[in-house]
DNA sequence: AATTAGTCCAACCGCCACCTT
DNA sequence: GAAGGTGGCGGTTGGACTAAT
């Protein structure tokens, strides 16, 4: 492992100037990402490598690939996972493991990084704290008996309020139609339909805040949906309908009694998650996060007109 | 105010599948 | 059909940032 530390961010191949004849490495710099900006929307994207030499960028064509697709496209949506984002990606990857792009495709605007790195911090960690293992039967069953209802509860009550409150701003809440979606026949997935634009809105404040920042899309629509389970995937329709269908409700008799798990535990931090994560909102680091990224897209969109 | 610990995320790598020649 | 090139995916890591002490 230690091998690996030499070849990351060496600071030397970092400067650009010394090495000119070196591909470059780590963080983009303004003016790469407008030469990429630039010469993809002239000439498409695609063929990766012959793009990065024609574009003079001295990158490789991976790197010119995964900057366009995880940060520069135009309709990437960053930071602030929803709820219903998270509960989402609950469920798919109940179905698919780490099949991270085939996740990303179901979520609008998301990337498989992003969704990569939102499992790898939050939800393994709060395995880790539980001290089970992530594709362990009971750690699933957990994120389908207590986590994932206790999501849907949110939803429901975040959508209750903001019945009640209905001239309130939500952020970036779209009246969009209600989750359509897409399915190839068998698969079928619920989307919320999130706004794709940045969310810059309420991000700025370094300390994050929350309270108004609280950025709940389409939560009603998708709660309708929820109420009739018929956005669920078609798998969930059994057992799992019916866990989100009684938040709160009790694992089946005897469930957490085979394991070490501790269902109080469990509990707790399901609690502390959905806390942590801001309650009716996801995490505020994530906003400030979005904030910065938005705000130098938007810096970008100035350089280039 | 300074230091430490923890978290998040951009970017890298290796591997593999697919495509082109 | 084989070989080489390319793109895509999943795993991993280090730096930046924030919160806690």
């Amino acid at each position: 492992m230690d091998g690996n530390k030499e070849r990351r961010f060496d600071s030397s191949t970092l400067q650009g100037g010394d090495d000119d004849g070196d591909l470059r490495r780590g963080p983009w710099t303004v003016e790469e990402d407008i030469t990429l900006i630039n010469y993809i929307a002239n000439h498409g994207d695609g063929r990766w490598n012959s793009l990065a030499r024609c574009a003079g960028l001295k990158r490789t064509g991976k790197s010119c690939r995964l900057r366009w697709l995880n940060y520069l496209r135009p309709d990437v949506r960053r930071g602030n996972i929803t709820l219903e984002e998270q509960l989402l990606i609950l469920e798919l990857h109940s179905r698919w493991g780490n099949r991270w792009s085939k996740i990303a495709q179901q979520l609008p605007g998301r990337t498989d990084n992003e969704i990569k790195n939102y499992w790898r911090t939050r939800v393994q960690k709060h395995a880790k704290q539980l001290k089970c293992d992530v594709n362990s039967k009971q750690f699933k069953d957990t994120m389908r008996y207590l986590w994932m209802p206790r999501l849907v509860e949110r939803i429901q009550a975040a959508a209750a309020s903001a019945a009640v409150d209905g001239s309130r701003s939500y952020g970036s809440v779209t009246p969009t139609p209600p989750a359509v979606m897409m399915n190839g026949g068998s698969d079928f997935v619920s989307t919320p339909q999130v706004t794709p634009s940045y969310a810059s809105e309420n991000s700025s404040s370094g300390g994050g805040g929350s309270s108004d920042g609280t950025q709940v899309s389409s939560v009603s629509e998708l709660t309708d949906c929820y109420d009739n389970f018929g956005c669920f995937p078609v798998s969930y329709g059994q057992e799992s309908a019916a866990a989100a269908a009684a938040p709160l409700q009790s694992p089946a008799p005897g469930f957490f009694n085979e394991g070490t798990l501790d269902f109080q535990a469990m509990e707790q931090s399901t609690c502390q998650w959905l806390a942590a994560d801001g309650g009716v909102d996801t995490s505020e680091s994530l906003w400030n996060a979005a904030g910065a990224g938005a705000d130098y897209l938007w810096f970008l969109q100035q350089q280039l007109n």
